[in-house]
RNA sequence: GGCCCUAUCGUCUAGUGGCCUAGGACACGAGGUUUUCAGCCUUGUAACCUGGGUUCGAAUCCCAGUGGGGUCACCA
């Protein structure tokens, strides 16, 4: 069976990591079986729309490489709703309602559930369901694996479309996936409580109702909530500026919230869509913890080939694209093995382009005599591994001292190395400052 | 508060009644390689929320409790 998808996200913002996540479910989904994976703008509500979103959230899609086969905007659909709702008026599933729109977050928790218009009769307004008393209704989760149920006395008396003309969320999800063929509804974990709304709709509605899974919600490590974009970085762009691969953001997440029986963990986006199976969703929220990603990343770098990790370092860092190219690619490969972030190389290869502050508390005591005969045997020409050994130093402490005076740090490249690149004259000049 | 979801190492997880003295990965510790760090290799510490059942046998099934999360708009 061909699995056909959805990715429908609001135009409100950038593309959140839990969204990534979603929409990457989505398309391994409906790839896996040679399926479609649909791209839906849900824009019903014009108040919260941000400009330029949309397009944002487009660009980000493709970055991570989650192409759509169709692509819909709700506003563009508006007839379809105002049908749907006027037909479910016309079944008694729903009515016409006057009241002037509640805030529950001001009114608190304690408002009915049943709506004052339900039973006047009113021929214009929003449109409200019509929720029955005392009736089961339920489904099957996919991601849960199990059957989940509510009774309808504890739903309450939803809007379905607003007075502006526009469908809310439950209207506009039940007619749009029976209407675009959607088999699976993949989506937060936050429309669960929902979903007995929804299968009401669809159940009135008539047609074939899609099979629906809730992934779990990434929890915050910090505060164990649920990511808010408030307190966390959530937005996948964030990641990408800050020096993540999209490949290795796009593994990482693939790993919280679903898993293979083998374990494996690494995984491009069509090796994961090749081994995907809905079995592997997980039920429990996991925490967004950076260490794992921090690995993947490092894993994801030094997978690239020189040339193109050298191509990062220049967008990243301006003075880093300044140096000459054969200097550029001689400090990618000595930094390649060493970054977690492509953002690093700012710092670990700073020096480079810039004289260090030295911190003369890094030093061991006898920095000084170290330095003295590294000058020495720098002017003259001789190996530098030589240096301990005819001076009787520790080889750990004496490249420690050396290091530290020509980049200011303990954690660098090769020193070697970055001697030979950093030229006789930059370092000798950086030696003598200290000594 | 009502409704709903959920519970294995610090974290991500494997585990679907006996293969579990619970496996892998990240992080952390130790050792090795090495010119520090990183990387790489080897290795160690570390978990089945609690209480009842069911069963010859339970991390696995059932119930309760507790903990965690979500949600209760003419927002999605």
């Amino acid at each position: 069976m061909k699995v056909r998808t959805r990715f429908a996200p609001s135009p409100t913002g950038f593309l959140h990591i839990g969204s990534l996540r979603t929409a990457l479910y989505a398309y391994a989904l409906a790839k896996h079986s040679g399926g479609d994976f649909i791209l839906r703008i849900e824009d019903t509500d014009q108040k919260r729309e941000v400009e330029g979103s949309e397009e944002a959230l487009q660009k980000t899609l493709k970055k991570f490489g989650l192409e759509w086969d169709e692509f819909y905007k709700q506003s563009e659909r508006l007839p379809l709703y105002r049908n749907a709702a006027e037909k479910l008026v016309k079944n008694g599933n729903a009515f016409y309602c006057q009241c002037k729109p509640k805030n529950s977050k001001e009114e608190g928790f304690s408002s009915s559930l049943r709506d004052p218009c339900r039973d006047k009769g009113l021929t214009s307004g929003a449109v409200k369901l019509k929720v029955p008393e005392d009736k089961i209704v339920s489904y099957t989760d996919f991601v849960h694996k199990k059957e989940i149920s509510w009774n309808t006395s504890t739903v309450y008396d939803a809007t379905l479309l607003k007075t502006d003309g526009f469908p809310t969320y439950h209207l506009a999800v039940a007619v749009d996936d029976t209407d675009m063929n959607i088999s699976h509804i993949l989506r937060g974990h936050d429309w669960l409580p929902s979903t007995p709304i929804h299968l009401l709709v669809f159940e009135y509605l008539g047609g074939k109702r899609p099979e629906i899974g809730h992934l779990t919600d990434i929890l915050s490590a910090e505060t164990g909530k649920k990511l808010s974009k408030r307190r966390d970085s959530v937005f996948a762009e964030q990641f990408v500026d800050d020096g993540y691969l999209p490949e290795a953001l796009l593994n990482f997440v693939m790993l919280l919230g679903w898993a293979p029986k083998d374990n494996r963990e690494l995984y491009t986006l069509s090796e994961f869509v090749e081994n995907f199976d809905i079995k592997g969703f997980q039920e429990a929220n996991p925490r967004f913890l950076t260490d794992k990603l921090d690995w993947f990343n490092g894993q994801y770098i030094r997978k690239l080939s020189d040339e193109s990790l050298n191509s990062k370092f220049e967008k990243q860092n301006a003075k880093f694209a300044e140096l000459s190219e054969g200097k550029q690619l001689e400090i990618t490969k000595l930094v390649k093995d060493r970054l977690k972030k492509i953002s690093d190389i700012s710092i670990i290869a700073k020096f480079f382009w810039e004289e260090p502050n030295i911190d003369k508390d890094l030093f061991g005591k006898n920095y000084k005599e170290h330095l003295q005969k590294a000058k020495e045997a720098i002017e003259k020409n001789i190996p530098l591994d030589q240096v301990p050994k005819d001076n009787n130093f520790k080889v750990g402490d004496f490249f420690m001292d050396l290091r530290i005076a020509v980049t200011g740090m303990k954690f660098t490249p090769p020193i070697n190395e970055s001697i030979i690149i950093l030229g006789k004259e930059e370092t000798i000049a950086r030696i003598k400052k200290v000594l």
